[in-house]
DNA sequence: TGGGGTACTTACCAATTCGTAAGTGTTGAG
DNA sequence: CTCAACACTTACGAATTGGTAAGTACCCCA
């Protein structure tokens, strides 16, 4: 089934926000979107190593009902549909890069902190 | 239980990010210690409304073990533990900022968007 | 003697979130 | 004729997350 749709008010814009975004793929949504402008659903799919579509699909319905993304079906066989982002899903993305800015310096300490730790690359995307 | 340690390498900095943020709780309790410097356990419990108690501790200690947070036990009887934010706490607080600015932003829009929306009042705290 | 305040812990349960696998219908390529 | 690609949807189940309630141990106040 689909997301619960919130109950009761927000108790800050933290809070607001963070209701929009957590969702174990959206981040990685809303910055393929920025990155490319327009992405059609099996792209978005190849961009996202391990997402399954139905999450996908999940993640990309919410958001357009949250105001981030747009969605155009085109008439086609095969059928295209186009995902970008709205102005406001944008600024979001502009909001979010301190934060993408600590996150990538908080990387990089665990990184030197622990010793055993030799495992694969990390893309340092913001 | 306590939160599974996160299998895998982060994907990029929002994602690290968002891990250690969501948690129904974790912004507010971030807020309330940035707001008022340091804070007991009780104060906090007083500041979050309808947070359990079970929820609050398990917040304070994946935080402390993120370090985000300090934990200082005051050896008295009746017990004093001081909570207060580490310097890479404050630095997640300023990184949240722009974030919640977007959130105030996105509720207001919202709140002029519902016409059939007159409940509680909403505390436009960052 | 009884209640409240301090800071928790534990057990159990409910709700939410995520993953896996399969099915849908059409088209073009081999 | 068969299979891949497109963009999904559905059913089922596992994993994670959060809520409720009770118990712990000690003290102060009335």
């Amino acid at each position: 089934m689909t997301k619960a749709p919130r109950t009761g008010p927000y108790i800050c814009g933290i809070d607001a926000a963070l209701d929009v975004v957590s969702g174990k793929w959206k981040g990685l949504i809303l910055w393929e979107l920025d990155e490319h402008g327009v992405r059609r659903f099996a792209e978005l799919r190849r961009g996202l190593p391990g997402v399954s579509e139905k999450m996908l699909t999940q993640h990309l319905r919410e958001m357009e009902a949250d105001g981030l993304v747009r969605r155009e079906v085109h008439a086609e066989v095969p059928p295209r549909v186009e995902y970008s982002l709205t102005a406001h899903g944008r600024t979001l993305n502009a909001a979010l890069a301190p934060l993408g800015a600590w996150g990538v310096d908080r990387i990089r300490r665990e990184r030197s902190d622990l010793v055993e730790h030799r495992d694969a690359a990390v893309l340092p995307r913001p």
